[in-house]
DNA sequence: TATACTGTTATATAATTATATAACACTATA
DNA sequence: TATAGTGTTATATAATTATATAACAGTATA
């Protein structure tokens, strides 16, 4: 689920940490309500400093996707919507994707450009 | 096809540009062979400064996805193949996603996190 | 040959991102 | 109350990314 940072891929180490836990909540493996591993324990998770870990937590709450008690730790807010027709769809393109032995990263770009495009 | 770098994305710009090319490619809207715009040209199309343009540049052609000529200008390697078969898988997805009006940013993060972990 | 295009290389500066490290404040609990 | 866990704030430093700018070198053509 929540994975080391890919210091190699280009994007900013704190947006990874934002998209990864982001996705999580959407797809449903991070619980509504429920807490966040301390920010100590993130730091080792991702690899990163604990800054990094800060400055991603604190723009995953100004997007409304958690909040954080003084002392106590940061929990996932209980009023987002998880779109479970979407994510169906998306699980089969990715099943088929990986059948025709596309890598990842290809899929990806040829997604961005379809998507921006047509 | 080729349009300005997001500044705001938090991807570097010179990543966006290679992405850019480098999907236009595979997609078949860059044709192999032919040439690129110069790079004076591409400054102001992806509206980065020309050391930005030139750092992608490198890259691409580090991949082998382009060689340049001294003088005469870059162009696209004739040896890449494209995927046709995924294209469309792709291309269907995007139809399905667009009208259940997922935003394309969430769309992307659910396909990096099914992707990676199923 | 002169000119106007190409790509190439270089330097200096600024902004962004990431790290190391420390200290402070709040909460729960032994 | 003491302690160990939370989050929070701050400073200094380094690495990466992007900019502005200039100069040099090869190619095609009038």
């Amino acid at each position: 689920m929540l994975r080391k940072v890919d210091k190699h891929s280009g994007v900013p180490a704190y947006l990874q940490i934002v998209n990864m836990i982001k996705s999580e909540i959407l797809l449903g493996n991070l619980q509504k309500g429920s807490q966040l591993p301390s920010i100590r324990d993130l730091q080792v998770i991702f690899d990163v400093n604990i800054n990094t870990v800060i400055k991603a937590l604190e723009k995953l709450k100004n997007e409304g996707y958690i909040e954080s008690e003084q002392g106590i730790g940061y929990f996932i807010k209980k009023d987002i919507d998880v779109e479970e027709g979407v994510i169906k769809i998306i699980r089969e393109c990715v099943t088929k994707l990986k059948n025709s032995r596309i890598d990842y990263y290809t899929s990806m770009l040829i997604f961005e450009e379809v998507w921006k495009n047509e």
